[in-house]
DNA sequence: TAAGTGATCTCT
DNA sequence: GAGATCACTTAA
């Protein structure tokens, strides 16, 4: 049983697609060989008012992808080596998207991205088989009582309003 | 706890 | 063009 995540899945808030993410299977094919790695940890940001999210400035070249549409990749590098993975949502004009921050056995986004071997090259694709990088949902159900919400990580700047909203969520261990 | 690292953005 | 910033990791 499995069904890739289509358009739809993401084109709705991006809190609703930031929980929904979590036990679904992040599928990276790397030649012949797929790597299949059930998503544990993500964060959400969520539109122009949100002082952490890379949006709340407006649009530049670098955050564009967060203003298309939704279930495209949006991928960046931070402190000069890490690639940070996310997921547009949300409908075309309206900036958010889904940071992905750990998956089954690697937590933390850059881990994630390194062992996956995820750069730019993926940023503003589909996340459809094509592109090599896609979503897929294999029936794994995540009770309710096993997620938790807490505030996001490395956003201190954003002043705390912004950085005390609890849009990181996680399975616990 | 602090350094490493370099693209990007905001001023000149 | 220069300077500051930064959705992190690792080694102490």
């Amino acid at each position: 049983m499995k069904r890739l995540l289509f358009q739809g899945f993401f084109d709705r808030p991006v809190l609703e697609v930031a929980e929904g993410l979590l036990g679904k299977v992040l599928v990276h094919r790397r030649g012949k060989t797929l790597l299949h790695c059930i998503i544990t940890e993500v964060e959400a940001y969520d539109g122009p008012e949100d002082k952490a999210s890379h949006a709340h400035r407006g649009r530049t070249k670098r955050n564009a992808p967060m203003f298309g549409p939704a279930g495209h990749w949006y991928v960046y590098l931070v402190y000069g080596m890490h690639w940070m993975l996310n997921i547009i949502t949300g409908p075309v004009g309206y900036p958010a998207a889904v940071l992905i921050r750990g998956v089954g056995e690697w937590n933390g986004p850059g881990k994630l991205t390194r062992a996956l071997n995820i750069d730019q090259s993926f940023d503003a694709q589909r996340a459809v088989k094509e592109t090599g990088l896609w979503i897929e949902d294999r029936g794994i159900v995540v009770p309710k009582s096993a997620i938790r919400h807490t505030k996001r990580i490395g956003v201190d700047y954003a002043g705390v309003v912004w950085a005390k909203k609890p849009y990181r969520f996680h399975i616990l261990a």
